[in-house]
DNA sequence: TACGATTTGTATGTATACTGTCAATATACC
DNA sequence: GGTATATTGACAGTATACATACAAATCGTA
């Protein structure tokens, strides 16, 4: 299935316990871009636990957008999910070479390309749906409803205030 | 200064603004994992905007853990701050490339490298410490008080659920 | 309309991150 | 004591992520 899904459960980057003593009284542990990065990394683990077709998390973003938004150039597209320019031409490589995204050559403006989803891209864009909104959930599973907005807010207002 | 520093204000992965309609009527802006993501790219750009000596996030973690605890094992340090075994050898590479670190043989246990921080690399962490305490601050900054004990506390909450 | 500035996609180089594999070495158990 | 098992660090391979630089193309404006 997934590429990361079989080594879950390895041992070197998973402290036994995340409050514990030897690692919690290191100051790292009062850093929110400590925290943050760690989280990703939960994300990350759990998108590829659920994922039911081989797909990483910016892929499955990328597929997402070029789905709602057909024929957006990559450029666009990257403005959309905050992604950099450079980076999503290896993530379009990819899709492309699963048959999953097309690029075609605009005529309007012949520097950009078109992305467009397939057929089977959009059966595979169905078949992962479910299992990453299941991987969302599982992120903010300890948090009670009203922590879970909470969560979301503050997020949004700090990407607001640094984005926006 | 920082490799990172002078791009940051490229435009290309910088939605005008993050509430935009044009991207915030994408189901991307309700995933937890999105925000995430976001977040993370948002503190390692603040972090290197920060940063009065040549270091990453990664790099400051791992030679901040070092100093802490003299003579850890790279696996060791690798649990300690959450990273990959094998992710760890580059960084640690990069560190004793720069002098800051050193690897020592151990003699009890022929596997292991003992790590241990220069002079130099003491030297780089003390002036790193201000600016990383700064760039911290600067992530959580559009929240309140009480917003950011909140935000730490789930993250807490998250980590020790998934990590723990 | 010519031309300077900007935009688009690509390429190169560096730095995470993780999978899988391997050899060397310890440890546990019989 | 000797062997099955586990751990350690290294390496190769894949996938973000970003800086920087570049050519082609477009746009704004004088």
């Amino acid at each position: 299935m997934s590429r990361l899904k079989t080594g879950a459960q390895r041992a070197s980057h998973e402290t036994p316990d995340y409050a514990d003593t030897a690692a919690s009284d290191l100051p790292l542990h009062r850093m929110p871009g400590h925290h943050i990065r760690r989280l990703q990394q939960v994300a990350v683990r759990l998108f590829a636990e659920e994922a039911k077709v081989d797909l990483t998390p910016v892929q499955y973003a990328a597929l997402f957008a070029v789905a709602q938004r057909p024929g957006v150039g990559q450029a666009q597209l990257a403005a959309l999910i905050g992604y950099d320019r450079a980076t999503i031409g290896g993530v379009i490589d990819r899709l492309e070479q699963k048959k999953w995204l097309a690029r075609v050559a605009s005529v309007e403006d012949r520097r950009v390309n078109l992305l467009t989803i397939t057929d089977a891209g959009s059966d595979a864009l169905l078949q992962a749906t479910a299992s990453v909104r299941r991987a969302q959930e599982r992120i903010i599973e300890p948090l009670d409803e009203e922590e879970r907005a909470a969560f979301e807010r503050m997020c949004l207002k700090m990407l607001a205030h640094h984005l926006g």
